[in-house]
DNA sequence: TGATCACGTATCATATAAAGTTACATGAAA
DNA sequence: TTTCATGTAACTTTATATGATACGTGATCA
């Protein structure tokens, strides 16, 4: 399978919805997104449970945001999407009894510890602000708007 | 999928092999790794390729390690089995015109390099020859050989 | 020389998980 | 009561590691 781009299309999601005053339908989002309004349902209802994001059904109703983009970090968001698996590579066995896998299985599975504990601190280390900052910056030094703020089709 | 466990296995592999005289058949290996013949003819392929095994047909033929295990490193290994997939998660598009996207990507994609990178640094910081002494001290601490340098089925 | 052994490799099957899709029930607004 | 939008189940698709079968090639041994 591909990999896994859950995180980084809920984000997209979430900053998109951010930068709109009412609520936003799968539909539109999933224009958007290029994908599927199941899809897009799917990854935002661990968001709700987590109360990041707010749904209404009927006329007038979508998605909203309602979470303080300065405190929620991207770490939250990944949390709140079950914890996906973050590597592609793992050990053999979890517990083998051969000592020559055991030690293959400490060595490697330190330097996997390592790395998920750094990816995880960065995903600590930003806020949904400093993301939605950045497009700001981003939208500014492209000199103005060509669609309010995004270049999706409206 | 499960994750890829190439490289764990490549490493039993190799470490099992370094403690035997003389070849070891796929047919042996592949027992002693709970697995098919051709898995380990598949993995090793790249190996050979780059001169870390050899491999013999007929009649005491398999495989033999030829490298030296001081000098060679995981890193070295996993770029022999092609250089698999280090993350699972990974950014939506690669170059996306929406800026919103952009701005994810910039952050996601920073931490998943730096993740990457974490992890093929500590590859590169361990030898063979070290993982090999650490079997043999968790050999050591068992308190002698149970079988002689494992506890596979012989 | 011929039988056997072991690798090399193509091909197909299996398993897993994300992503895409369809279908329908539920509830809210017009 | 009709329409809209979410909530979910179920199925399909896709990608990839792994498992398995089959057969060709080359080397060894009787």
């Amino acid at each position: 399978m591909k990999r896994d781009s859950r995180l980084s299309g809920v984000l997209h999601v979430l900053l998109h919805m951010a930068e709109q005053s009412g609520p936003q339908t799968s539909e539109t989002l999933a224009r958007a997104m290029d994908t599927n309004p199941v899809v897009i349902r799917r990854v935002m209802a661990g968001l709700r449970e987590q109360g990041f994001v707010h749904s209404e059904k009927g006329h007038g109703g979508g998605w909203t945001i309602v979470c303080d983009l300065e405190t929620v970090r991207l770490r939250d968001i990944y949390e709140a999407l079950g914890r996906p698996e973050i590597l592609a590579m793992g050990n053999r066995t979890d517990a083998p009894g051969c000592l020559v896998e055991q030690a293959v299985n400490a060595a490697l599975g330190q330097a996997f510890d390592d790395a998920e504990a750094l990816l995880l601190r960065r995903f600590g280390e930003i806020t949904l602000a400093q993301l939605s900052a950045d497009f700001h910056a981003r939208l500014t030094e492209r000199g103005g708007a060509i669609t309010p703020e995004t270049s999706h089709a409206a």
